[in-house]
DNA sequence: TCACAAAGTAAGTCTGCTCTTACTTTAGCA
DNA sequence: TGCTAAAGTAAGAGCAGACTTACTTTGTGA
């Protein structure tokens, strides 16, 4: 099983992917601000549980598994975040932060119904839209 | 600082405390459903940061510290389990156990946020204070 | 083309949290 | 009063996740 640290790891992985080409250790090291050494191990745990994929010197790729695995992190980061910011008034910054510390708490049945709950909230006379990722911030 | 299964150690000290006049390592183990001699290390780190005092051979006795930081994440707890069961209406099982795993992401501010939220769900049309029947949270 | 900076790897340490196995103390009851 | 079961303690191991320090590889530009 994925821990809840190695879970963040992929998610960062998984964002940086969205931006860049490649993704090396040391961009991935500074976006979690930990050291590089830390950050191997980490991809060491990754790898060995099949989420990434990493050649001697080479740059890091997702699998299929670690790619389905970030974005469903990263859809319940997402909905959490605009629970948070949208309808609590927390402001976008605590908003992300906690957003990461729990968003590996909440199952996919719970996260689905907090989607409802959001719609609902943004379409109270009824019309829904289906809810997904939109990736944009950082974490 | 307290991490947060240290906290999770804390929190069952303080609800067997509770319900029992005195708590022993064996029943703090059987409640989070570890082994003893896991409890104990725990136990261990609690007392060297002054949350719990226990005597050898003794009982386990919380601190005012350790009392206070104890109510303040049951109170976490509570609020997020009140959002899950009552408003997303997830069973009452499942909404503690997801409490649980996200209870040690959410500051005081945005619990308070929560309670709030909460209570205009509870009294939507405004007449809700005056009467005195708004639970008043600690802070 | 080759020197050097940036990126990656290796080795070793520390703490937290879990376990098992084995020992000691306490307390109840025959 | 003494035996025994329950409770507590000790020692030792393993993994995750963080660090530092030191080494190797890659790739770029003078």
């Amino acid at each position: 099983m994925l821990s809840a640290r190695s879970a963040d790891y992929l998610e960062t992985i998984y964002l940086l992917s969205l931006r860049n080409d490649t993704v090396g250790v040391s961009q991935v090291a500074a976006e979690r601000d930990v050291t590089v050494p830390t950050t191997r191990s980490a991809i060491g745990r990754l790898r060995k549980d099949g989420y990434v994929r990493q050649e001697r010197y080479g740059k890091i790729l997702l699998t299929e598994l670690g790619r389905s695995r970030a974005e469903s992190v990263y859809r319940t980061h997402s909905v959490i975040f605009r629970f948070l910011h949208d309808v609590l008034g927390v402001d976008a910054e605590t908003a992300d932060t906690e957003a990461c510390k729990m968003e590996h708490g909440l199952s996919e049945r719970t996260r689905a119904r907090l989607v409802e709950f959001l719609d609902e909230q943004s379409a109270p006379d009824g019309t829904s839209e289906a809810g997904g990722a939109a990736p944009a911030s950082g974490q």
